[in-house]
DNA sequence: GCCGTTTTCGGCCCGACTGTTTTCAGTCG
């Protein structure tokens, strides 16, 4: 049973809970369970195999781990099950329409009988629910707009399509000198992979004339709201953006507490209690005195509370606000660590540009070195390289590193691993090339033990390198492979096999949990881009996001290291 | 239900907005 899944169990008999009446901070402590189980980088049914305790899961006690235990070995959970039959199916879905929470949500059910979002839907039409005592013509007609907005409302969007579209705008609003410390906040800030509305922040003095030039940007599509410190727009892709201009004293309070997390910000709030602070967005409060210390900055905001400063890719309420107590945050990996990309494509098989267009273009980038990975002839990849194909490419990228100043070019190949595990190109042949990643691309229904032994098999090889993708999930469209995840970090640490962080928005994989668990075991891991064009070299950056959510520093990642120290890890 | 340089019992983050009411409950982030 995966985290994601017991997780959800858990996430559902909070709602059940609130549906219920129970007392808050129960229901509080389902939440926060779930939210910690599904942030767990090691497998929950692992750790429950292995005996382990799963009370050193923030959140989790003797109560939760027991029902924990219970759900993976049977998996069923009884409390979960009578819980379950106290409510009529398909309530809880109730819960999702943003301004019914459970008191509605219940009253709906008693009292108009109605138990699904379609029944919702038609209970407001017929004016039923606006009848309702303390509900009103305005709550009904909010919870039909919500409705609709549901079904035509794309879900959460990935990082890589709403960050160039933020800074777009950024960019035309930088433009105005008295606007003053724009900055993104809450997930995009934090590099999640999907992120859903986005929030701008910054300072300025004359905010309406700000305001107003930004909801008269021309990517703007409609004017959602515009008051007198925030605005809303919705620009292409129903992405919906808020700026909002703070005061810029207490800039520092409020940007942290847009950042977020939520868990996050709740840790620190409990803590500052026991220090007799209360937080806010508006700053620090003395409890006795009631006196408030306002902050400009978020390093001011945190040094005050004796903490580290915490980047806001580590700001998701787990061990962060712990590790800061102790300044034990490191100093996380940065673009400007990178030395070269080793996963990139060209004309030789389905990329768009020439070895040379990419080296030059890595070259510009500061790069020290560049690998070129293309296609193998496998199955069902466009133009990929047969062995004469790859014969050649090689003497071509030999003469061109010979002939280039600045830039190293590696001979590599991104080749196939098949369904058997064995690799698509002679073992000969992979021996003379300078780096050779490995890649499923097909037969990715396998089962998991079948799935698991072929990649092994492949990272097991002595010429492969680097394992690319290794989940090969496409967020949003195609779920990951199923594998044993843990068995294959295991196989890569005891083999010096590199697994890769790709950086393709679409890809993200490994994921930032992975990355973390990947690291603990002592994996070497890569950061690239798998660009198929030379302006996708600077997809990178979503990379180092991931890497930076999993906590890895420079000497984490191995093309941080100059060529030849890089190359010496190589199996070459 | 969790958790502890306040506590093994008694606490548990904080503020804003909205709609419906005459003082606040519910929801959200």
């Amino acid at each position: 049973m995966k985290n994601s899944a017991i997780a959800k169990v858990f996430q559902d008999i909070a709602d059940l809970l609130e549906l219920k009446g129970e007392i808050p901070f129960k229901i509080r402590a389902y939440q926060k369970a779930a939210r910690a189980i599904e942030h767990s980088p090691t497998e929950i049914e692992q750790m429950v195999k292995e005996g382990g305790d799963l009370r050193g899961i923030p959140g989790v006690g003797e109560a939760i781990a027991k029902k924990i235990t219970e759900l993976v070995t049977t998996g069923h959970l009884r409390y979960y099950d009578e819980l379950r039959a106290e409510f009529p199916e398909g309530i809880s879905t109730l819960l999702d329409i943003p301004g019914v929470g459970p008191k509605i949500a219940i009253r709906l059910c008693n009292e108009l009988g109605v138990n699904s979002i379609e029944d919702l839907e038609a209970a407001v039409v017929d004016g039923r629910v606006a009848s309702l005592y303390r509900l009103g013509d305005k709550v009904a007609e909010n919870i039909l707009r919500q409705i609709q907005a549901m079904r035509t409302k794309e879900r959460r969007i990935p990082i890589g399509e709403a960050l160039p579209v933020v800074e777009e705008v950024m960019a035309e609003l930088q433009g105005y000198a008295r606007l003053r410390n724009l900055t993104t906040a809450g997930s995009l800030r934090r590099f999640r992979e999907t992120v859903g509305d986005i929030d701008l922040m910054g300072t300025a003095d004359d905010r309406e004339r700000i305001l107003s030039a930004f909801v008269g940007l021309p990517q703007v599509k409609e004017v959602l709201a515009k008051g007198g410190t925030k605005a809303s727009v919705l620009v292409p892709g129903d992405l919906q953006i808020d700026l909002r201009l703070v005061d810029h004293d207490c800039f520092g309070s409020l940007l942290q507490y847009f950042t977020g997390s939520k868990q996050h910000n709740i840790i620190l709030r409990e803590r500052g209690h026991r220090q007799k602070l209360k937080l806010s967005e508006y700053g620090i409060a003395n409890l006795d005195t009631g006196v408030l210390e306002k902050f400009t900055t978020e390093e001011a905001f945190y040094e005050r509370l004796g903490l580290q400063f915490i980047p806001p890719e580590l700001r998701e309420g787990q061990w962060e606000v712990e590790r800061a107590e102790q300044n034990a945050i490191p100093r996380l990996i940065e673009m400007g660590d990178l030395r070269g990309d080793l996963h990139v494509h060209t004309d030789w098989s389905d990329g768009h540009e020439s070895i040379e267009a990419m080296a030059l273009a890595a070259r510009a980038r500061g790069y020290e070195y560049i690998a070129i990975t293309d296609h193998s002839a496998g199955r069902g990849i466009a133009h990929g390289l047969d062995e004469e194909r790859l014969r050649r490419q090689m003497a071509e990228i030999g003469e061109l590193d010979e002939r280039m100043d600045g830039i190293h070019i590696l001979a590599g190949i991104e080749v196939d691993i098949r369904a058997d595990g064995t690799l698509d190109l002679p073992e000969e042949l992979l021996s003379q090339l300078d780096i050779v990643v490995a890649a499923v691309h097909s037969a990715m229904n396998q089962e998991q033990e079948k799935m698991t032994n072929r990649i092994l098999r492949a990272i097991r090889n002595p010429h492969v390198d680097v394992l690319a993708h290794p989940t090969c999930r496409l967020l949003g469209e195609r779920e990951p492979i199923m594998v044993d995840i843990e068995a294959i970090f295991r196989a890569a640490a005891e083999t010096n096999t590199a697994l890769e962080i790709n950086a393709m928005p679409s890809r993200l994989d490994l994921k930032d949990i992975h990355v973390l668990r990947a690291k603990e075991l002592g994996v070497k891991l890569i950061i690239a881009t798998d660009a198929h064009s030379s302006s996708q070299l600077d997809l990178i950056r979503f990379g180092v996001g991931v890497a930076r959510r999993g906590w890895c520093e420079a000497r984490h990642i191995l093309n941080t290291r100059p060529l030849e120290e890089m190359e010496a890890f190589l199996k070459r």
